[in-house]
DNA sequence: TAGGCTGGCTTAGGGGTAGTAAGTAACCAT
DNA sequence: ATGGTTACTTACTACCCCTAAGCCAGCCTA
Protein backbone atom coordinates (compact mmCIF):
# COMPACT_ATOMS: atom_id res chain seq x y z
CA UNK A 1 0.00 0.00 0.00
CA UNK A 2 0.60 3.86 0.53
CA UNK A 3 2.92 5.97 -1.91
CA UNK A 4 6.57 4.83 -2.30
CA UNK A 5 5.27 1.28 -4.21
CA UNK A 6 7.58 -0.31 -1.40
CA UNK A 7 6.11 -1.49 1.55
CA UNK A 8 9.00 -2.12 4.53
CA UNK A 9 9.69 -5.88 3.74
CA UNK A 10 9.79 -4.92 0.39
CA UNK A 11 12.53 -2.61 0.84
CA UNK A 12 14.62 -4.61 3.33
CA UNK A 13 14.41 -7.66 0.44
CA UNK A 14 16.05 -4.79 -2.54
CA UNK A 15 18.42 -4.15 0.49
CA UNK A 16 19.31 -7.90 1.04
CA UNK A 17 19.58 -8.41 -2.67
CA UNK A 18 21.92 -5.62 -3.31
CA UNK A 19 23.90 -7.10 -0.17
CA UNK A 20 23.85 -10.19 -2.00
CA UNK A 21 25.19 -8.95 -4.91
CA UNK A 22 27.76 -6.99 -3.87
CA UNK A 23 29.03 -10.03 -1.67
CA UNK A 24 29.27 -12.20 -4.56
CA UNK A 25 31.10 -9.63 -6.55
CA UNK A 26 33.52 -9.17 -4.15
CA UNK A 27 34.14 -12.64 -4.36
CA UNK A 28 34.39 -12.83 -7.73
CA UNK A 29 37.16 -10.00 -8.16
CA UNK A 30 39.09 -10.96 -4.99
CA UNK A 31 39.28 -15.06 -5.34
CA UNK A 32 37.78 -15.40 -8.84
CA UNK A 33 34.61 -17.00 -10.47
CA UNK A 34 34.75 -19.97 -8.77
CA UNK A 35 34.52 -18.59 -5.32
CA UNK A 36 31.13 -17.36 -6.54
CA UNK A 37 29.44 -19.67 -4.49
CA UNK A 38 26.22 -20.23 -2.35
CA UNK A 39 27.49 -20.88 0.73
CA UNK A 40 30.23 -18.44 0.54
CA UNK A 41 27.97 -15.81 -1.12
CA UNK A 42 25.64 -16.09 2.21
CA UNK A 43 28.49 -16.27 4.99
CA UNK A 44 29.57 -12.76 3.51
CA UNK A 45 25.88 -11.69 3.83
CA UNK A 46 25.80 -13.01 7.31
CA UNK A 47 23.16 -15.25 6.78
CA UNK A 48 23.80 -19.28 6.32
CA UNK A 49 23.34 -21.03 2.90
CA UNK A 50 20.03 -22.66 2.51
CA UNK A 51 19.00 -18.63 3.94
CA UNK A 52 19.56 -17.54 0.03
CA UNK A 53 17.32 -19.98 -1.83
CA UNK A 54 14.98 -17.12 -0.68
CA UNK A 55 16.04 -14.83 -3.06
CA UNK A 56 17.83 -17.13 -5.42
CA UNK A 57 16.01 -20.39 -6.61
CA UNK A 58 19.35 -21.91 -7.80
CA UNK A 59 23.08 -21.19 -8.00
CA UNK A 60 22.27 -20.64 -11.77
CA UNK A 61 19.59 -17.76 -11.06
CA UNK A 62 22.05 -16.31 -8.53
CA UNK A 63 24.77 -15.95 -11.05
CA UNK A 64 22.26 -14.86 -14.27
CA UNK A 65 21.43 -11.89 -11.87
CA UNK A 66 24.74 -10.74 -10.98
CA UNK A 67 25.82 -11.50 -14.72
CA UNK A 68 22.47 -9.02 -15.96
CA UNK A 69 24.01 -6.36 -13.13
CA UNK A 70 27.53 -6.55 -15.31
CA UNK A 71 25.60 -6.67 -18.97
CA UNK A 72 23.91 -3.53 -17.31
CA UNK A 73 26.15 -1.72 -15.47
CA UNK A 74 28.35 -1.98 -19.08
CA UNK A 75 25.16 -1.03 -20.89
CA UNK A 76 25.11 2.22 -18.65
CA UNK A 77 28.68 3.07 -19.34
CA UNK A 78 28.30 2.52 -23.16
CA UNK A 79 25.09 4.72 -22.79
CA UNK A 80 26.99 7.40 -20.76
CA UNK A 81 29.68 7.80 -23.60
CA UNK A 82 26.97 8.27 -26.06
CA UNK A 83 25.00 10.86 -24.06
CA UNK A 84 27.66 12.70 -23.13
CA UNK A 85 28.16 13.63 -27.04
CA UNK A 86 24.54 13.72 -27.86
CA UNK A 87 25.06 16.63 -30.43
CA UNK A 88 28.00 14.99 -32.46
CA UNK A 89 28.37 13.46 -35.50
CA UNK A 90 26.61 9.31 -35.25
CA UNK A 91 30.08 8.40 -36.26
CA UNK A 92 31.88 9.68 -33.65
CA UNK A 93 29.37 8.35 -31.26
CA UNK A 94 29.44 4.86 -32.35
CA UNK A 95 33.46 4.97 -31.76
CA UNK A 96 33.28 6.74 -28.26
CA UNK A 97 30.48 3.85 -27.57
CA UNK A 98 33.31 1.08 -28.42
CA UNK A 99 35.91 3.00 -26.55
CA UNK A 100 33.80 3.14 -23.37
CA UNK A 101 33.26 -1.20 -23.81
CA UNK A 102 36.42 -1.82 -23.94
CA UNK A 103 37.54 0.78 -21.05
CA UNK A 104 34.51 -1.19 -18.62
CA UNK A 105 36.27 -4.25 -19.99
CA UNK A 106 40.07 -3.32 -19.03
CA UNK A 107 38.83 -1.34 -16.08
CA UNK A 108 36.48 -4.54 -14.69
CA UNK A 109 38.29 -7.99 -16.44
CA UNK A 110 36.68 -10.06 -13.46
CA UNK A 111 33.62 -9.14 -14.34
CA UNK A 112 33.72 -8.79 -18.49
CA UNK A 113 35.44 -12.41 -18.08
CA UNK A 114 32.47 -13.77 -16.06
CA UNK A 115 30.23 -12.21 -18.65
CA UNK A 116 31.54 -14.77 -21.36
CA UNK A 117 33.38 -17.66 -18.83
CA UNK A 118 29.82 -18.20 -16.70
CA UNK A 119 28.44 -20.90 -18.65
CA UNK A 120 25.14 -19.71 -20.30
CA UNK A 121 22.84 -22.46 -18.41
CA UNK A 122 19.27 -23.02 -20.26
CA UNK A 123 17.41 -21.25 -17.81
CA UNK A 124 19.70 -18.29 -18.32
CA UNK A 125 19.45 -18.65 -22.07
CA UNK A 126 15.43 -18.29 -22.02
CA UNK A 127 14.18 -15.03 -23.40
CA UNK A 128 12.46 -13.70 -20.45
CA UNK A 129 15.41 -14.24 -18.16
CA UNK A 130 16.99 -11.14 -16.22
CA UNK A 131 20.97 -12.43 -18.35
CA UNK A 132 18.57 -12.43 -21.36
CA UNK A 133 17.00 -9.24 -20.60
CA UNK A 134 20.21 -7.21 -19.92
CA UNK A 135 22.27 -8.77 -22.52
CA UNK A 136 19.54 -7.22 -24.83
CA UNK A 137 19.78 -3.87 -23.47
CA UNK A 138 24.03 -4.47 -24.07
CA UNK A 139 23.63 -5.23 -27.11
CA UNK A 140 21.32 -2.80 -28.91
CA UNK A 141 23.27 -0.04 -27.84
CA UNK A 142 25.65 -0.31 -30.63
CA UNK A 143 22.86 -2.15 -32.56
CA UNK A 144 20.70 1.62 -32.40
CA UNK A 145 23.77 3.80 -33.62
CA UNK A 146 24.25 1.52 -36.37
CA UNK A 147 20.63 2.33 -37.10
CA UNK A 148 20.58 5.86 -36.72
CA UNK A 149 24.16 5.90 -39.21
CA UNK A 150 22.46 3.67 -41.64
CA UNK A 151 19.33 6.62 -41.53
CA UNK A 152 20.88 9.04 -41.93
CA UNK A 153 24.46 8.62 -43.36
CA UNK A 154 24.22 4.51 -44.97
CA UNK A 155 27.35 3.00 -45.04
CA UNK A 156 28.72 0.75 -48.30
CA UNK A 157 27.02 -2.41 -48.24
CA UNK A 158 27.82 -6.00 -50.64
CA UNK A 159 25.04 -6.86 -52.43
CA UNK A 160 22.90 -9.67 -51.23
CA UNK A 161 22.63 -11.75 -54.50
CA UNK A 162 26.63 -12.13 -53.83
CA UNK A 163 26.16 -13.73 -50.46
CA UNK A 164 25.83 -17.45 -50.38
CA UNK A 165 22.02 -18.91 -50.13
CA UNK A 166 22.36 -19.56 -46.45
CA UNK A 167 23.88 -16.76 -44.73
CA UNK A 168 21.06 -15.07 -46.53
CA UNK A 169 18.21 -16.44 -45.05
CA UNK A 170 20.01 -16.06 -41.23
CA UNK A 171 20.98 -12.31 -42.18
CA UNK A 172 17.05 -12.30 -43.51
CA UNK A 173 15.63 -13.35 -40.10
CA UNK A 174 18.07 -11.81 -37.96
CA UNK A 175 16.54 -8.14 -40.21
CA UNK A 176 13.17 -9.33 -39.01
CA UNK A 177 14.29 -10.08 -35.52
CA UNK A 178 15.28 -6.42 -35.08
CA UNK A 179 12.29 -5.24 -37.25
CA UNK A 180 13.63 -4.54 -40.32
CA UNK A 181 15.45 -1.55 -38.53
CA UNK A 182 18.63 -2.65 -41.34
CA UNK A 183 17.85 -4.86 -44.59
CA UNK A 184 19.80 -7.90 -44.44
CA UNK A 185 22.76 -6.65 -45.78
CA UNK A 186 23.11 -3.61 -43.27
CA UNK A 187 22.95 -6.27 -40.80
CA UNK A 188 25.67 -8.17 -42.55
CA UNK A 189 28.02 -5.57 -42.07
CA UNK A 190 26.74 -4.45 -38.90
CA UNK A 191 27.18 -8.06 -37.18
CA UNK A 192 30.43 -8.59 -39.34
CA UNK A 193 31.71 -4.95 -37.11
CA UNK A 194 30.23 -6.43 -33.91
CA UNK A 195 31.89 -9.61 -34.41
CA UNK A 196 35.40 -8.19 -34.97
CA UNK A 197 35.34 -6.10 -32.18
CA UNK A 198 33.67 -8.08 -29.40
CA UNK A 199 35.61 -11.36 -30.81
CA UNK A 200 38.70 -9.46 -30.01
CA UNK A 201 37.57 -8.61 -26.42
CA UNK A 202 36.48 -12.20 -25.84
CA UNK A 203 40.12 -13.13 -26.66
CA UNK A 204 41.54 -11.11 -24.83
CA UNK A 205 39.68 -11.52 -21.41
CA UNK A 206 40.07 -15.31 -21.99
CA UNK A 207 43.52 -14.84 -22.35
CA UNK A 208 43.84 -16.56 -25.84
CA UNK A 209 46.52 -13.50 -27.18
CA UNK A 210 48.84 -13.75 -23.90
CA UNK A 211 51.51 -15.91 -26.04
CA UNK A 212 51.55 -12.37 -28.31
CA UNK A 213 50.26 -9.00 -26.52
CA UNK A 214 50.48 -7.74 -23.08
CA UNK A 215 48.55 -5.01 -23.71
CA UNK A 216 45.83 -5.03 -26.42
CA UNK A 217 44.77 -1.06 -26.40
CA UNK A 218 46.53 -0.38 -29.35
CA UNK A 219 45.27 -3.10 -31.44
CA UNK A 220 42.09 -2.63 -30.10
CA UNK A 221 42.46 0.91 -31.74
CA UNK A 222 43.45 -0.71 -35.28
CA UNK A 223 40.58 -2.52 -34.73
CA UNK A 224 38.47 0.64 -34.54
CA UNK A 225 40.41 2.26 -37.51
CA UNK A 226 38.93 -0.77 -39.48
CA UNK A 227 35.43 -0.36 -38.65
CA UNK A 228 35.53 3.13 -39.23
CA UNK A 229 36.78 2.76 -42.63
CA UNK A 230 33.82 -0.29 -43.02
CA UNK A 231 31.14 2.22 -41.97
CA UNK A 232 32.64 4.71 -43.99
CA UNK A 233 32.38 7.01 -40.54
CA UNK B 1 64.90 -53.18 -20.18
CA UNK B 2 64.54 -55.63 -22.78
CA UNK B 3 63.38 -53.91 -26.55
CA UNK B 4 59.98 -52.73 -26.20
CA UNK B 5 61.34 -49.45 -24.11
CA UNK B 6 58.21 -50.71 -22.38
CA UNK B 7 57.76 -52.98 -19.38
CA UNK B 8 54.64 -54.99 -18.86
CA UNK B 9 54.03 -52.55 -15.99
CA UNK B 10 54.61 -49.68 -17.95
CA UNK B 11 52.07 -50.73 -20.64
CA UNK B 12 49.35 -51.34 -18.77
CA UNK B 13 49.67 -47.86 -17.07
CA UNK B 14 49.44 -46.14 -20.01
CA UNK B 15 46.42 -48.47 -21.19
CA UNK B 16 44.82 -46.98 -18.19
CA UNK B 17 45.86 -43.90 -19.01
CA UNK B 18 43.92 -44.02 -21.96
CA UNK B 19 41.29 -45.64 -20.52
CA UNK B 20 41.26 -42.11 -18.36
CA UNK B 21 41.76 -39.83 -20.90
CA UNK B 22 38.25 -41.59 -22.72
CA UNK B 23 36.31 -41.56 -20.08
CA UNK B 24 36.75 -37.80 -19.41
CA UNK B 25 36.20 -37.24 -23.02
CA UNK B 26 32.79 -39.46 -23.00
CA UNK B 27 31.61 -37.47 -19.26
CA UNK B 28 32.32 -34.62 -21.23
CA UNK B 29 30.38 -34.91 -24.21
CA UNK B 30 27.70 -36.92 -23.41
CA UNK B 31 27.32 -34.90 -19.99
CA UNK B 32 29.25 -31.00 -20.34
CA UNK B 33 32.68 -30.28 -19.07
CA UNK B 34 30.93 -30.45 -15.25
CA UNK B 35 30.66 -33.73 -15.32
CA UNK B 36 34.16 -34.43 -15.94
CA UNK B 37 35.25 -35.11 -12.09
CA UNK B 38 37.81 -37.18 -10.63
CA UNK B 39 35.19 -39.47 -8.54
CA UNK B 40 33.22 -39.81 -11.98
CA UNK B 41 35.90 -40.86 -14.46
CA UNK B 42 36.90 -42.99 -11.32
CA UNK B 43 33.79 -44.98 -11.61
CA UNK B 44 33.78 -44.99 -15.62
CA UNK B 45 37.08 -46.72 -15.45
CA UNK B 46 36.21 -49.10 -12.85
CA UNK B 47 38.12 -47.42 -9.77
CA UNK B 48 37.09 -45.61 -7.05
CA UNK B 49 38.08 -42.36 -6.77
CA UNK B 50 41.73 -41.50 -4.73
CA UNK B 51 43.19 -44.37 -7.08
CA UNK B 52 43.14 -41.51 -9.86
CA UNK B 53 45.36 -39.60 -8.00
CA UNK B 54 48.07 -42.19 -8.89
CA UNK B 55 47.66 -41.26 -12.13
CA UNK B 56 47.34 -37.76 -11.80
CA UNK B 57 48.05 -35.21 -8.82
CA UNK B 58 45.14 -33.03 -9.51
CA UNK B 59 42.22 -32.61 -11.00
CA UNK B 60 43.65 -29.54 -13.06
CA UNK B 61 46.39 -32.03 -14.21
CA UNK B 62 43.45 -34.56 -15.52
CA UNK B 63 41.95 -31.37 -17.15
CA UNK B 64 45.14 -30.44 -18.59
CA UNK B 65 46.01 -33.48 -19.71
CA UNK B 66 42.70 -34.01 -21.45
CA UNK B 67 42.88 -30.66 -23.05
CA UNK B 68 46.59 -30.89 -24.42
CA UNK B 69 44.64 -34.41 -26.21
CA UNK B 70 42.13 -32.25 -27.69
CA UNK B 71 44.99 -30.06 -29.20
CA UNK B 72 46.67 -32.53 -30.18
CA UNK B 73 44.15 -33.96 -32.61
CA UNK B 74 43.02 -30.81 -33.43
CA UNK B 75 47.02 -29.97 -34.82
CA UNK B 76 46.79 -33.37 -36.24
CA UNK B 77 43.72 -32.56 -37.97
CA UNK B 78 45.27 -29.77 -39.48
CA UNK B 79 48.77 -31.13 -40.18
CA UNK B 80 46.64 -33.78 -41.97
CA UNK B 81 44.82 -31.42 -44.14
CA UNK B 82 48.42 -29.43 -44.77
CA UNK B 83 50.40 -32.85 -46.01
CA UNK B 84 47.43 -34.06 -47.70
CA UNK B 85 47.80 -30.61 -50.16
CA UNK B 86 51.77 -31.37 -49.86
CA UNK B 87 52.53 -29.80 -53.19
CA UNK B 88 49.95 -27.34 -53.49
CA UNK B 89 50.66 -23.39 -53.43
CA UNK B 90 51.28 -22.59 -49.94
CA UNK B 91 48.43 -20.07 -49.81
CA UNK B 92 46.12 -23.12 -50.49
CA UNK B 93 47.54 -25.14 -47.76
CA UNK B 94 46.36 -22.58 -45.43
CA UNK B 95 43.04 -21.99 -46.61
CA UNK B 96 43.11 -25.80 -46.32
CA UNK B 97 43.97 -26.10 -42.82
CA UNK B 98 41.97 -23.29 -41.31
CA UNK B 99 38.70 -25.01 -42.91
CA UNK B 100 40.14 -28.46 -40.95
CA UNK B 101 40.55 -26.04 -37.73
CA UNK B 102 36.58 -25.23 -38.18
CA UNK B 103 35.48 -28.84 -39.28
CA UNK B 104 37.37 -29.90 -35.75
CA UNK B 105 35.48 -27.51 -33.83
CA UNK B 106 32.66 -28.09 -35.72
CA UNK B 107 31.97 -31.92 -35.47
CA UNK B 108 33.89 -31.29 -31.84
CA UNK B 109 31.82 -28.83 -30.19
CA UNK B 110 32.16 -29.73 -26.71
CA UNK B 111 35.86 -30.75 -27.22
CA UNK B 112 36.30 -27.21 -28.65
CA UNK B 113 34.94 -25.46 -26.21
CA UNK B 114 36.32 -27.14 -23.38
CA UNK B 115 39.51 -25.87 -25.15
CA UNK B 116 38.61 -22.27 -24.07
CA UNK B 117 36.04 -23.37 -20.92
CA UNK B 118 38.23 -25.09 -18.76
CA UNK B 119 39.90 -21.79 -17.14
CA UNK B 120 43.80 -21.84 -17.70
CA UNK B 121 45.37 -22.56 -14.07
CA UNK B 122 48.75 -21.55 -13.27
CA UNK B 123 50.00 -25.00 -13.03
CA UNK B 124 48.71 -25.46 -16.50
CA UNK B 125 50.50 -22.12 -17.68
CA UNK B 126 53.69 -23.52 -17.36
CA UNK B 127 55.41 -23.59 -20.13
CA UNK B 128 56.82 -27.08 -18.87
CA UNK B 129 52.70 -28.37 -18.95
CA UNK B 130 51.79 -31.08 -21.34
CA UNK B 131 49.01 -28.45 -22.00
CA UNK B 132 50.75 -25.31 -22.67
CA UNK B 133 53.05 -27.60 -25.07
CA UNK B 134 50.58 -28.83 -26.85
CA UNK B 135 48.79 -25.62 -27.13
CA UNK B 136 52.31 -24.34 -28.80
CA UNK B 137 51.54 -27.54 -31.64
CA UNK B 138 48.71 -26.39 -32.78
CA UNK B 139 49.88 -22.63 -32.67
CA UNK B 140 52.55 -23.16 -34.76
CA UNK B 141 50.53 -25.05 -37.89
CA UNK B 142 49.34 -21.87 -38.96
CA UNK B 143 52.51 -19.97 -38.17
CA UNK B 144 54.53 -22.08 -40.09
CA UNK B 145 52.29 -22.21 -43.20
CA UNK B 146 52.59 -18.53 -43.12
CA UNK B 147 56.00 -18.53 -42.08
CA UNK B 148 56.72 -20.40 -45.15
CA UNK B 149 54.24 -17.91 -46.81
CA UNK B 150 56.48 -15.08 -46.07
CA UNK B 151 59.27 -16.13 -47.08
CA UNK B 152 58.52 -17.39 -51.12
CA UNK B 153 55.41 -15.07 -51.50
CA UNK B 154 55.67 -12.06 -49.26
CA UNK B 155 52.28 -10.50 -48.59
CA UNK B 156 51.58 -6.69 -48.06
CA UNK B 157 52.66 -5.26 -44.75
CA UNK B 158 52.28 -1.50 -43.14
CA UNK B 159 55.15 0.38 -42.48
CA UNK B 160 56.51 -0.30 -38.73
CA UNK B 161 56.81 3.24 -38.47
CA UNK B 162 52.84 3.64 -38.78
CA UNK B 163 52.29 1.93 -36.06
CA UNK B 164 51.93 3.35 -32.23
CA UNK B 165 55.55 2.98 -30.15
CA UNK B 166 53.71 0.57 -27.90
CA UNK B 167 52.05 -2.22 -30.58
CA UNK B 168 55.33 -1.79 -32.52
CA UNK B 169 57.52 -3.02 -28.90
CA UNK B 170 54.79 -5.64 -28.56
CA UNK B 171 55.49 -6.84 -31.97
CA UNK B 172 59.18 -6.94 -31.83
CA UNK B 173 59.04 -9.18 -28.61
CA UNK B 174 56.83 -11.60 -30.50
CA UNK B 175 59.04 -11.54 -33.52
CA UNK B 176 61.77 -12.46 -30.83
CA UNK B 177 59.88 -14.84 -29.08
CA UNK B 178 59.08 -16.83 -32.62
CA UNK B 179 62.81 -16.28 -33.09
CA UNK B 180 62.87 -13.51 -35.84
CA UNK B 181 60.75 -16.01 -38.63
CA UNK B 182 58.60 -13.40 -39.30
CA UNK B 183 59.76 -9.98 -38.58
CA UNK B 184 57.57 -7.39 -36.33
CA UNK B 185 55.20 -6.15 -39.34
CA UNK B 186 54.61 -9.41 -40.77
CA UNK B 187 53.95 -10.58 -37.33
CA UNK B 188 51.56 -7.94 -37.37
CA UNK B 189 49.44 -9.04 -40.37
CA UNK B 190 49.42 -12.83 -39.33
CA UNK B 191 48.48 -12.02 -35.91
CA UNK B 192 45.40 -9.91 -36.86
CA UNK B 193 44.46 -12.94 -39.12
CA UNK B 194 44.30 -15.37 -36.15
CA UNK B 195 42.91 -12.97 -33.86
CA UNK B 196 39.70 -12.83 -36.19
CA UNK B 197 40.16 -16.59 -37.48
CA UNK B 198 40.29 -17.59 -34.02
CA UNK B 199 38.22 -14.97 -32.46
CA UNK B 200 34.94 -16.30 -34.44
CA UNK B 201 35.62 -19.68 -33.58
CA UNK B 202 35.82 -18.57 -30.13
CA UNK B 203 32.61 -16.39 -30.03
CA UNK B 204 30.91 -19.50 -32.29
CA UNK B 205 31.44 -21.75 -29.73
CA UNK B 206 31.03 -19.99 -26.71
CA UNK B 207 27.41 -19.02 -27.91
CA UNK B 208 28.08 -15.23 -27.72
CA UNK B 209 26.63 -15.35 -31.79
CA UNK B 210 23.60 -17.34 -31.31
CA UNK B 211 21.68 -13.88 -31.18
CA UNK B 212 22.02 -13.86 -34.35
CA UNK B 213 23.50 -16.88 -36.47
CA UNK B 214 22.63 -20.75 -36.46
CA UNK B 215 25.08 -21.95 -38.78
CA UNK B 216 28.32 -20.08 -38.69
CA UNK B 217 30.02 -21.47 -41.63
CA UNK B 218 28.90 -19.13 -44.32
CA UNK B 219 30.81 -16.35 -42.23
CA UNK B 220 33.85 -18.25 -41.50
CA UNK B 221 34.28 -18.66 -45.51
CA UNK B 222 33.84 -14.82 -45.79
CA UNK B 223 36.09 -14.20 -42.96
CA UNK B 224 38.31 -17.06 -44.67
CA UNK B 225 37.81 -14.71 -47.88
CA UNK B 226 39.17 -11.43 -46.29
CA UNK B 227 41.95 -13.52 -44.65
CA UNK B 228 43.35 -14.37 -48.84
CA UNK B 229 43.03 -10.89 -49.59
CA UNK B 230 44.85 -8.93 -46.82
CA UNK B 231 47.31 -12.59 -47.08
CA UNK B 232 47.37 -11.70 -50.99
CA UNK B 233 46.32 -15.04 -52.00
C1' DT C 1 63.63 -69.42 -3.21
C1' DA C 2 62.94 -65.62 0.43
C1' DG C 3 62.59 -61.17 1.43
C1' DG C 4 61.81 -56.47 0.31
C1' DC C 5 60.45 -52.76 -2.74
C1' DT C 6 57.17 -50.63 -5.72
C1' DG C 7 53.02 -49.54 -7.83
C1' DG C 8 47.97 -50.06 -8.03
C1' DC C 9 44.38 -50.11 -5.50
C1' DT C 10 41.27 -49.96 -1.39
C1' DT C 11 38.47 -47.76 2.56
C1' DA C 12 38.01 -43.98 5.86
C1' DG C 13 37.65 -39.37 6.55
C1' DG C 14 38.13 -33.93 6.51
C1' DG C 15 36.29 -30.11 4.67
C1' DG C 16 33.94 -28.24 0.93
C1' DT C 17 29.76 -27.84 -2.48
C1' DA C 18 24.30 -27.58 -4.09
C1' DG C 19 20.08 -28.21 -2.66
C1' DT C 20 15.89 -30.18 0.42
C1' DA C 21 13.11 -30.57 4.53
C1' DA C 22 11.26 -29.13 8.58
C1' DG C 23 10.78 -26.08 12.19
C1' DT C 24 10.90 -21.32 14.51
C1' DA C 25 10.26 -16.59 14.94
C1' DA C 26 9.06 -12.19 13.39
C1' DC C 27 6.11 -9.23 10.79
C1' DC C 28 1.62 -7.77 8.74
C1' DA C 29 -3.28 -7.58 7.74
C1' DT C 30 -7.49 -8.63 8.95
C1' DA D 1 -5.89 -11.74 18.75
C1' DT D 2 -5.31 -14.72 14.81
C1' DG D 3 -3.68 -16.52 10.89
C1' DG D 4 -0.79 -16.20 6.86
C1' DT D 5 3.44 -14.84 4.82
C1' DT D 6 8.32 -14.17 5.01
C1' DA D 7 13.01 -14.78 6.76
C1' DC D 8 15.72 -17.52 8.63
C1' DT D 9 17.62 -21.60 11.21
C1' DT D 10 19.52 -26.47 11.78
C1' DA D 11 19.78 -31.09 10.01
C1' DC D 12 20.33 -33.85 6.21
C1' DT D 13 21.41 -36.09 1.42
C1' DA D 14 24.48 -36.61 -1.96
C1' DC D 15 28.14 -35.17 -4.23
C1' DC D 16 32.84 -32.94 -4.77
C1' DC D 17 38.48 -32.74 -4.14
C1' DC D 18 41.93 -34.54 -1.84
C1' DT D 19 44.84 -36.90 2.11
C1' DA D 20 46.05 -40.79 4.94
C1' DA D 21 46.76 -45.36 5.87
C1' DG D 22 46.91 -49.91 4.63
C1' DC D 23 46.40 -54.20 1.68
C1' DC D 24 48.18 -57.02 -1.90
C1' DA D 25 50.36 -58.65 -6.15
C1' DG D 26 54.18 -58.53 -9.14
C1' DC D 27 58.98 -57.66 -9.80
C1' DC D 28 64.04 -57.45 -8.33
C1' DT D 29 67.64 -58.85 -5.87
C1' DA D 30 70.28 -61.53 -2.83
Amino acid sequence: MAAGTSSRRERLRRATLEEIHTAARRLLVEQGSAAVTINAVARQVGMSGPALYHYYASHDELVGAVTADFFHELATAMEGARDARADAPVGERILAVCRALRAWASTHPAEFGWIFASPITPSNRRPDSVRHQAGQRFEHVLLDLTVELWRTRPFPVPDLADLPESLREQLTAYSAAIDGRLPPEAAHVFLSCWTRLYGLLCMEVLHQLDFAYSDLEPVFEECLRDLADTLDL
